[in-house]
RNA sequence: UGCCCCGUGGUGUAACGGCAGCACGACUGACUCUGGAUCAGUUAGUCUAGGUUCAAAUCCUGGCGGGGCAGCCA
């Protein structure tokens, strides 16, 4: 479904024009990860590809999250496979179902046109089925629906919590076999005899219960028998292993809390180095692909599969470097930190490295995913430059969004010679990069606003834009000349510049052949929309507000001019008509959308989305210089 | 300083023992009814010291540098 309301045979351009891109870029794009899927797959270890993008909905998905599903859907389109999304919700205090909503539609707005039709979900309440294996086992098997396999039934997200039952069982299973046991230490205790880095751990005084005892035990935690933190089933592994993550870890912690999926049905929650790689076993996930710092625990995913006697094929764990992008933050501690004081307007706000926060922005789905296709997948710790996201915007909606002109900053011009009381309309390309995008007509009298930026009463070296004595063109319209201006006594600032129009250049040319250096956009006084724009920027004046020095707080780096609401620009009155998440550029400036929330019908609020390149403003600057 | 991972132009990423390439950026110029777009060009790189080899970014060893790991978080 587009995210917006552009025409349908528009939709179907974009659409086939990203096909043929997808299927280029795919050819050639390889990288550690896919050549790991390409050996599964030639060797017969797996026969399909079953990948997964597995949040924790504790927070909104941002655009290092966008880079993992492009990963995840990426190898799932370019092997045939699939790719379920799975909320990683094994800890009841952090989570929440608004996080889920916000992920489910997020991962749907990326991927849409592109990977939807293998974005893997489940019959709604559907949890795994069981089967016995040769051995006599319970296995615990989850497949997902592929939309086309859906035929209108309610589908949902998978859920880790959702596995809690298999999940219990395989502890069971663990207990049984000797591999884990219920143990007594208070936190401070495993903690004091986990030993350090350099120093092996001490074993648990209650390491060599019965079998016997460790089922009691572990069936009356689940029962609610004990409060919060008395006991822990922990994995029985080696305590001196130098790998810290083996010496003995926690699978199952108490406690009282309510699940936002689960309920009250609940008191034992898995930890995640537990549930993880048996919820991909039970998905029958492949290829489970995480960021770095789960490397070091992926020794202990493996003990997990290998100590139980499963009857499938065990997923493999694969890690790649985090994106980070400068002048942002991608922590979701430290993006919930900004809403929660309200130094941004919420997860969605537009200058949010969210994925919602850029769909309100204006960043186009395809712009963000060629963006992640461009970056690619490795293995060091990498900051991608935010103008390389900025030029896939730019990049994408130069050839999409249909041009408008608004004036931000106006300033009055009154042609003199221009009968008082005409207007006429001009034809005006919608899209000179698509001439199918049509015109549209622009209606223009003897009062106009321009840009206060494209006039200066003293022209610096360089300026070509209008100023007393110098000939310009009105975009589309006609050829003026700057014939003086009114200033205001008190302060001395021009609020009125006045010229005369050359009736022979309707349309813009002039017959006799002769030139102007600039091409100025305006709108019309007399019909010109009023209405706000929001002009943003870093939110960050650093380059990496992660990596603040000693004693200070990411905080400090906010940017306080980040936003710049400006109430009362003037726009073409077409523009009136813009639909809530509408894009156009506004010629000369930079690309803006019309806000999904603040708009109302005929009065369209926009946000810049991003700027165009600005020349001038380099020249002006090394001028300066 | 225990274990694990990683070092290629300013940034990101290729090259899988055989010509160090691509993209963004930066800089020139052309073109232009958007100082946009487009087009042409320039710039700039294998952390380091040894070793193996006809040949090393690639394999081996040491050094240096960066990152990760000691939640009943994920």
């Amino acid at each position: 479904m587009p995210d917006d309301k552009r025409s349908q045979d528009s939709a179907t351009r974009d659409q086939s024009l990203q096909g043929q891109q997808d299927q280029e870029q795919q050819a050639e794009r390889t990288d550690f990860l896919r050549e790991i899927v390409q050996q599964d797959l030639a060797s017969g270890r797996v026969k399909s590809v079953v990948t997964r993008f597995p949040p924790e909905p504790n927070g909104y998905l941002h655009i290092g999250h966008a880079k993992s599903i492009c990963l995840n859907f990426g190898i799932a389109k370019q092997f045939g496979g699939r790719c379920n999304l799975r909320m990683d919700d094994t800890n009841p205090t952090k989570e929440d179902v608004e996080y889920v909503d916000s992920i489910t539609t997020d991962v749907k707005w990326l991927i849409d046109g592109w990977a939807d039709d293998l974005l893997t979900l489940k019959p709604a309440g559907a949890t795994p089925g069981v089967s016995k294996t040769s051995a006599g086992e319970d296995d615990f098997y989850l497949p997902g629906l592929l939309p086309a396999d859906t035929a209108g039934q309610a589908v949902e997200p998978f859920y880790a919590s959702d596995y809690f039952e298999p999940l219990y069982n395989y502890a069971l299973e663990l207990i049984r076999k000797g591999k884990a046991f219920v143990c007594d230490h208070t936190a401070e205790e495993v903690d004091a005899m986990r030993g350090s880095t350099d120093t092996p751990g001490t074993e648990s005084h209650y390491r060599g219960r019965s079998v016997e005892e460790n089922l009691d035990l572990f069936e009356r935690m689940r029962a609610g028998e004990f409060p919060d933190g008395a006991r822990t089933l922990r994995a029985k592994i080696d305590m001196s292993a130098p790998n810290i993550w083996l010496r003995d870890p926690i699978m199952y912690r108490i406690r009282h809390a309510s699940h936002h999926h689960t309920g009250d049905t609940w008191c034992i929650y898995p930890m995640y180095d537990f549930a993880h790689g048996l919820s991909d076993y039970v998905e029958g996930i492949t290829h489970s692909i995480c960021t770095l710092e789960f490397e070091v625990h992926r020794p202990l995913y493996d003990w997990f599969l290998d100590a139980l006697d499963l009857a499938r094929v065990h997923p493999i764990q694969r890690e790649f470097a985090r994106l980070n992008v400068s002048y942002t933050i991608m922590s979701k501690r430290r993006l919930l930190r900004l809403v929660q004081e309200g130094k941004v307007r919420g997860w969605d706000d537009p200058r949010m490295p969210t994925i919602s926060g850029m769909r309100r922005r204006g960043y186009p789905a395809e712009a963000i995913r060629a963006f992640c296709d461009r970056i690619g997948v490795a293995k060091r710790e990498n900051t991608v430059e935010l103008g390389l996201l900025e030029y896939f915007v730019r990049d994408d909606l130069n050839k999409r969004a249909p041009r408008a002109m608004a004036v931000l900053r106006p300033l009055k011009v009154v042609i003199d010679n221009y009968p008082d009381g005409q207007t006429e309309e001009f034809e005006a390309v919608n899209n000179p990069e698509d001439p199918s995008a049509g015109t549209r007509k622009v209606p223009f009298s003897k009062v106009v606003y321009i840009e206060q930026d494209d006039f200066r009463e003293v022209p610096p070296p360089k300026y070509h834009r209008l100023s007393p004595g110098v000939e310009v063109r009105l975009r589309a319209a006609y050829l003026i000349t700057c014939t003086g201006v009114v200033k205001n006594p008190a302060t001395g600032e021009v609020v009125e510049v006045h010229a005369t129009y050359d009736p022979a250049t309707r349309g813009g040319d002039a017959p006799d052949g002769r030139k102007v250096k600039s091409t100025i956009h305006w709108v019309s006084a007399a019909h010109a929309l009023s209405t706000e724009v929001r002009l943003y920027d870093v939110l960050f004046t650093v380059e990496s507000p992660d990596n603040v020095p000693e004693g200070g707080d990411f905080m400090d780096t906010l940017n306080p001019e980040s936003i710049e609401v400006l109430a009362d620009c003037k726009l073409e009155p077409s523009l009136a008509a813009a639909a809530p998440g509408a894009r156009y550029q506004f010629e000369r400036l930079g690309y803006f959308c019309a806000d999904p929330e603040d708009s109302k019908p005929g009065a369209p609020v926009f946000n810049r989305t991003v700027t165009l390149k600005d020349t001038w403003a380099k020249i002006e600057k090394k001028g300066a210089s």
